[in-house]
RNA sequence: GCGAUCGUAGCUCAGUUGGUUAGAGCGCCGGUUUGUGGUACCGGAGGUCGGGGGUUCAAGACCCCUCGAUCGCCCCA
């Protein structure tokens, strides 16, 4: 190893192979299923000012100050990379009176980064797609939405084994409500909960229901929940949600511990879990964001949606082969290699996955050819100053076969 | 920010309670086989064992520091 050779930074990372197979594949898939739901594509910037995203993550948490990539341009502006998608889009939305459109169906995906120390599953670059509906405030919205994610899963066939986790939060006075009430439960039994959760209590109450610790595990049982501080519009929107989500014949579980830490989440959150990705177990979540247009400074705008990592999916995913290769042509005498690259363009003009083996000792070609498992080999070569041809075939393809023909009695 | 585990050829890994010239497979390079077969056989190159210090007659192995990776905690927009 040399070592003066620059290394890659902390938590990124080089996909190739069988990875980068999968994780095109989960995008291809992507892209299919957002075709079939008809919604459309979105380009947005990587970076953007810092109070971009600052708003719409609350620029009290320290998720900010310690967890973005922030920097300062020439002109002294702080930018910063996206740790989301969801503040780019509301921003774009916004900014380019998109308005016109809603309610607006949209997907993008890309490379997010955040300053976190990587594990399996995380990484300080990674990438995510990520599909909203923005200006649409029926329930019906956030069953499309779902449907769209458990499609897509079975599509990649990760569904086995991954479980779509559903809860509600209420409008913002339910929330509210619910929200004081288990501070109120929790300051009961402060002294009694882990050293973490006494600090959440003051900044992030709702943090406590997700703990590991059992010391907290057993009182979050029997905290209040959610469905007593609900409203009569929020009840009805949450049943309308698991109607369409019955009707749709989505399989889900009801997680009343599910929970957002921004105040501007509402009604429908959601995670598709597994555990197969260790501590990682988050697949794909999302849910409604109605209050966050208007702390961009936008009109009150309701809008939902989600976002999955491609990584994590890529794993569960699988080891991809990359595409078969239907011909091998090996010009096995130096004389013949400019009519093998001839043969290697015809099969490619007529849609055959072709490759040509014409470098190095011509003797190794033909073994370097059959090692990398082609449907069919085409040999050129010179024996006793006559020209010969010859064709193997490994796993018939009657395209292969009739195009070499063709070349044969065309020489 | 905290903790645990791990760093040996390009890659995946062996390497005994510390013992003399550090190995294998794959890959790479060279050679042999004039063959409708040959993903074979033979050979070669490539490593100051992550880096620095220490213990010892002797360290890839033990101790300390450091860098890096992995997994977990915190956080999770």
């Amino acid at each position: 190893m040399a070592n003066n050779t620059p290394h890659a930074i902390r938590g990124t990372q080089d996909i190739f192979g069988a990875d980068a197979e999968a994780f095109a594949f989960v995008v291809e898939t992507f892209e299919h299923m957002r075709k079939l739901y008809r919604f459309r594509r979105a380009e947005m910037p990587v970076f953007e000012k810092t109070e971009v995203f600052a708003r719409s993550i609350g620029e009290t948490t320290d998720v900010v100050s310690k967890e973005m990539y922030s920097f300062e341009d020439r002109g002294g502006e702080s930018l910063t990379l996206r740790p989301e998608f969801t503040a780019g889009i509301a921003r774009a939305y916004l900014t380019n009176g998109w308005q016109q459109h809603a309610p607006l169906k949209l997907v993008t995906h890309g490379p997010l980064f955040r300053y976190e120390r990587p594990q399996k599953g995380r990484y300080r670059q990674f990438h995510q797609i990520d599909a909203e509906i923005i200006g649409a405030a029926e329930p019906q919205a956030d069953v499309e939405l779902l449907a769209m994610a458990d499609q897509l899963l079975k599509e990649l066939g990760v569904a086995d084994g991954v479980t779509l986790q559903l809860n509600t939060l209420g409008d913002a006075d339910s929330r509210e409500a619910w929200r004081s009430a288990l501070v109120g439960y929790f300051r009961d039994v402060q002294g009694e909960l882990s050293e973490d959760s006494q600090e959440r209590l003051e900044k992030n109450p709702l943090r406590i229901l997700d703990s590991k610790d059992p010391r907290d595990r057993k009182f979050v049982a029997d905290a209040p929940q959610i469905d007593d501080f609900l409203s009569g519009e929020a009840q009805d929107f949450f049943g309308a949600v698991i109607g369409g989500l019955d009707a749709a014949g989505v399989a889900y579980e009801r997680n009343k511990a599910l929970v957002r830490g921004l105040d501007y989440y509402r009604h429908t959150a959601f995670e598709f879990v597994t555990d197969r990705l260790g501590a990682q177990g988050t697949v794909l979540g999302g849910g409604r964001y109605d209050g966050l247009m208007e702390s961009l400074g936008g009109p009150a705008t309701p809008a939902v949606g989600w976002a999955a990592g491609i990584e994590r999916l890529a794993m569960l995913v699988g080891e991809r082969s990359e595409a078969e290769l239907e011909v091998a042509v090996v010009a096995e005498n130096t004389e013949r290699e400019g009519e093998a690259a001839r043969l290697v363009s015809i099969y490619r003009n007529a849609g055959v996955v072709a490759e040509l083996f014409a470098t190095g000792s011509p003797r190794k070609r033909f073994d370097r050819a059959m090692k990398v498992n082609p449907a069919a080999v085409v040999s050129l070569d010179i024996r006793d100053g006559e020209k010969r041809e010859a064709i193997k075939h490994i796993r018939e393809n009657a395209r292969v076969a009739d195009i070499f023909a063709a070349f044969v009695t065309h020489e």
